[in-house]
DNA sequence: TGTACATCAGTGAACGCGCGTTCACTGATGTAC
DNA sequence: TGTACATCAGTGAACGCGCGTTCACTGATGTAC
């Protein structure tokens, strides 16, 4: 079971209860790999707390659940332009881009699920996600011309590897990383 | 909504019902893109029967749902086979198994997705999946040595084409067949 | 040919459950006078 | 310094809903004698 609220926050203090809140639903998320199955009353009992309080911070579950995701794609984002900025090389940025992703995915598999899968990105407008294509994109510095394709068949292509393993996990699978370095020099760097 | 029933199947005809339960169900599944919210209830509705006629060939939910699933899977099988042996060529006999697969994936995006993304592949033995990956390495006729390798990453990448495609349907996709081109190019015949 | 009976295909009421959301509320703490 | 009051953080009971599953049942049809 999960941490447990004790006593009220003081005053003008609420916003603390918002950031449990939103951290124990990604944690909920994250197990259970869809957003369907989250119920309100989970996240409150991992909590400790009334079911209705969490109203105070979000109208309703779908509002919950977006503002969990965004984050979760947030500090994603982060992670990857921190990791970029350490190097200098084009090629090995692009490859650290895609290592640090697919990391990011093994460690959170029901996050990436939610966030890649779920049907939430039919009901809902997730467009912040567009900002981790875009970085990828820009990453690939090929032709000006066919940028954008070799982009996006190597995001296609580690969308799958990385799909596939979250989604069978109990299949013997080689490293992600070998696989990965196939991708980028088949599809991106051979002429 | 859908085809109602009309009275009772003749004696030694119950059989029949059975098939319509799974083929509602399918519908279902395939507009609902997920296993886990696909209720009984709904199938009997769609059907106009009682829910608890479900019972009468069906043990439980999961049955229910494996049972469809498999069902799909078989036709899908089947129907790749039936490309092939148009096909002389072993490279054209690969694409063509590789595009009958995409195309069914547009065709069926909710159960593509039920089949290869939906948390029932952590809860229930899939296992007769197996076939069609078989297939496919068997149709990548590389050196025995690194068939296998590569015929996982061409499974890898169209999948994730694939999936990305059935999961944001909204954004602008270039043409599925061009990208699966590429794939076969680069990452199965270029040396 | 008639009739009792078994079998088959399917029904309808009821159970207990977890859910999202609404509502009126509690009780501590800061603030105006 | 005392006190009334507003505000803040959070609670608990209750609603109506759809769900899987169980149970006792109905009524037509074939079959044994």
């Amino acid at each position: 079971m999960g941490c447990v609220e004790q006593g009220r926050n003081p005053r003008g203090q609420g916003g603390r209860l918002r950031e449990k809140v939103l951290a124990a639903a990604l944690e909920l998320l994250d197990e259970l790999g869809d957003d369907q199955p989250l119920s309100l009353r989970a996240v409150a009992r991992e909590l400790g707390i009334a079911t209705t309080s969490i109203y105070l911070h979000f109208a309703d579950r779908d509002e919950l659940v977006l503002a969990a995701l965004q984050q979760a794609h947030d500090e994603l984002l982060a992670a990857v332009a921190l990791a970029e900025e350490a190097e200098d090389d084009p090629r090995r940025r692009l490859q650290v881009r895609v290592l640090v992703l697919g990391a990011w995915a093994s460690e959170h598999p029901g996050l990436y699920k939610v966030l890649h899968e779920s049907t939430l990105n039919q009901r809902a407008d997730m467009g912040f996600k567009e900002l981790l294509a875009r970085g990828t994109t820009a990453a690939v510095l090929a032709a000006p011309d066919d940028a954008a394709t070799v982009a996006l068949d190597l995001r296609v292509a580690v969308h799958g590897a990385v799909s596939m393993r979250v989604n069978q996990p109990n299949l013997p699978w080689p490293p992600l990383e070998d696989q990965i370095d196939r991708f980028l020099t088949k599809l991106v760097y051979q002429k």
